[in-house]
DNA sequence: ACGTTCAATGCATACGTATGCAGACTACGT
DNA sequence: ACGTAGTCTGCATACGTATGCATTGAACGT
């Protein structure tokens, strides 16, 4: 008995691939396509041995409902659109591999935006046209044209470590608190008994580096400390090691005298920071952390790698992913509730962890 | 003059967020649903004075057309899936950020899935639901079910390092001469002396493994020499290392003697290399490259960093990106010719780069 | 035996868009 | 002035599915 499908070849005259449809099934089971429809909608009415033997025929004809048409009648796509700015960032995959896991296990797809040098009103345009049922918007500053286009559109956005700029729009935000793990970071090095700490800061306009920095000033003033030098490595690689060679290289390419150049460095995040550990290390004859103590922010994978161990603040990512699951279905099932009138934006704050390793030395040196 | 929407508080009496149709912007404009379908036509025939007027109508509502409701008109979604298995593997977000911008610059998007522990035949569901223009196989296996289903719905395939198991049935593939990189790799060393190669392997049903393996194992035969030590490191840093300690300590934990231990290593892929770096010089003291040469394959990010310097061979990821694209339009195009219909596998083997830095040493020792 | 309840099913319609077809209108050549 | 070609527009329908409504039949209690 020959499994393949029966209708395949009466309907590739066209030439165009033939998808089998809900009614192809009805007309080889020998019921309406209604019935169809209902052997594939959880708790509807059908009979047991009728729903078997449409399954029979659906498996047999190799029969998959159109979702795009489905879609019209429910108006969920169980699509959720996902916007980043930086994919070479360290931080990002597992942050993408830990959400297409819990998406794919809800039974919703991801799709990919990248935000990186494009137009911000051509990626609201296909967000919109796609009618994703969510937005996860990571690493990109809000643009109000996308607020307001999805405020009116009525799809939840959680923004991911940003910092709405308006609260009250029905943006939902889910953070680490970051100036809380910059102060623990600047605090510890401080105990250890330096003295000289630079701050080597990432992109200006970012929330995130803008509430590190001001933990690390805090930390700083409680201490009755200034800031002993600070440059902006804009959350990537190779700025971080220019700064790094300023800091501690005179213009002639001599190496300045240490009790001029920092004797510790916080840096923004995890990338930065190993690319400093590097530069000092391989390219200044800088020993860390014997020398110079350096910590970083995220606690991505390569810091635990045996060649930076680098000390650091971990994000509770699992923790995050799972408050963003839980805001996009909270205004996703809030539909049609009252209260929905007027979502107010919840703004979720976890703390992370000091992840202490070898890159900063406990005590005075 | 409010630009607000107009028929937004008539329409969301129902509580559902209510998206402007062509149907609105028709009413508004004064023109039939046809006009307003035939403005975002490219090609169609319409009066500029009118596409003008319904632009800006259309503008001011905020509407923007359901890809949905055009896909069921059309047959395209320009949704191309992507599964990957290791997100975690360094060599992939490269390779998901140069696709997804070559994608978006085409007016597509990417569907992310991965196949990491899950069942094989939900993602086949999930993709066929969709109706994907296409599908991009990224490191796994083809399972002969996902194969025949994309083979009967007439979706393309490109397999990304992958090798199509079954040849003749439609499925592109795009790959480094993996066999071709892993012999110069080997040949770089036994020109440099070394005398006891070992080979550090990824996954045994890896289609690249075995290519590099065979490669490595060719290069020694022609120069013959026998493979010094084999390790199933499984593409994971975490089996890598454990792979190196058995090679260079007793199982008393004493050192053993260097002419018992590898001279050089070659490992699949730079992820297991970089950790094999790692064990042998912060955990068993073993100096790189004086004492033993490494070498991986893919020149991921981190093996330009300074810490490690790795040798390694360079995949042409935007020349293989460049083929995964051109492949899939060129099936996507040739719909309805009448030579498609028997669409041959096209395999494309593109040629890497010895990328020669300082994990091994170039001379005798 | 009869009324009532309930499960199961088909019919018809709606979702939002693209497009073939025909009609209206303009422009133009003779 | 008239036929013709061409441009623009509306009407109607199709894409594939979900679902309200009506109908049928069975089961069941009295």
């Amino acid at each position: 008995m020959p499994t393949a499908p029966i209708f395949e070849s009466a309907r590739r005259t066209d030439g165009r691939p033939a998808h089998v449809t809900s009614h192809d099934v009805a007309a080889a089971a020998g019921v309406s396509q209604s019935a169809v429809s209902r052997c594939f909608t959880p708790g509807a009415s059908i009979a047991p041995e009728t729903r078997e033997r449409v399954l029979k025929v659906a498996a047999e004809l190799g029969y998959r409902p159109n979702l795009h048409a489905r879609t019209l009648i429910t108006g969920r796509t169980r699509i959720i659109g996902v916007v980043l700015a930086h994919l070479d960032n360290l931080f990002y995959p597992r942050f993408l591999q830990l959400l297409t896991e819990r998406l794919q296990a809800e039974g919703m797809q991801l799709m990919l935006f990248l935000a990186d040098g494009r137009r911000q009103a051509d990626l609201v345009a296909q967000l919109l046209q796609y009618r994703v049922d969510g937005i996860v918007l990571a690493a990109t500053t809000l643009n109000s044209e996308l607020a307001n286009a999805c405020a009116q559109a009525g799809i939840p956005v959680v923004l991911f470590n940003r910092v709405a700029d308006t609260q009250d729009r029905g943006f939902h935000s889910v953070q680490t608190d970051q100036s809380e793990g910059a102060r623990q970071l600047t605090n510890l090095l401080l105990a250890a008994g330096h003295r000289r700490i630079a701050y080597l800061a990432g992109s200006q306009d970012a929330s995130t580096n803008q509430a590190r920095e001001q933990g690390c000033r805090e930390a700083l003033s409680v201490a009755r400390r200034r800031l002993f030098a600070y440059g902006e490595g804009d959350y990537s690689a190779e700025r971080a090691q220019i700064v790094v060679r300023t800091w501690f290289m005179r213009e002639d390419g001599a190496r300045k005298p240490a009790a001029e150049c920092p004797d510790a460095i916080v840096a923004a995040d995890d990338q930065m920071a190993l690319a400093a550990i590097d530069t000092l290390r391989h390219e200044l004859g800088v020993k860390v952390p014997e020398q110079v103590s350096v910590v970083g922010f995220d606690d991505v994978p390569q810091a635990a790698w045996a060649a930076y161990q680098l000390t650091t603040y971990a994000q509770p990512l699992p923790e995050m992913i799972d408050s963003v699951m839980r805001l996009l279905s909270v205004q996703l099932g809030s539909q049609g509730a009252d209260k929905a009138r007027k979502p107010r934006g919840k703004a979720v704050v976890l703390t992370g962890r000091l992840q202490q390793r070898g890159s900063a030395r406990l005590g005075p040196a």
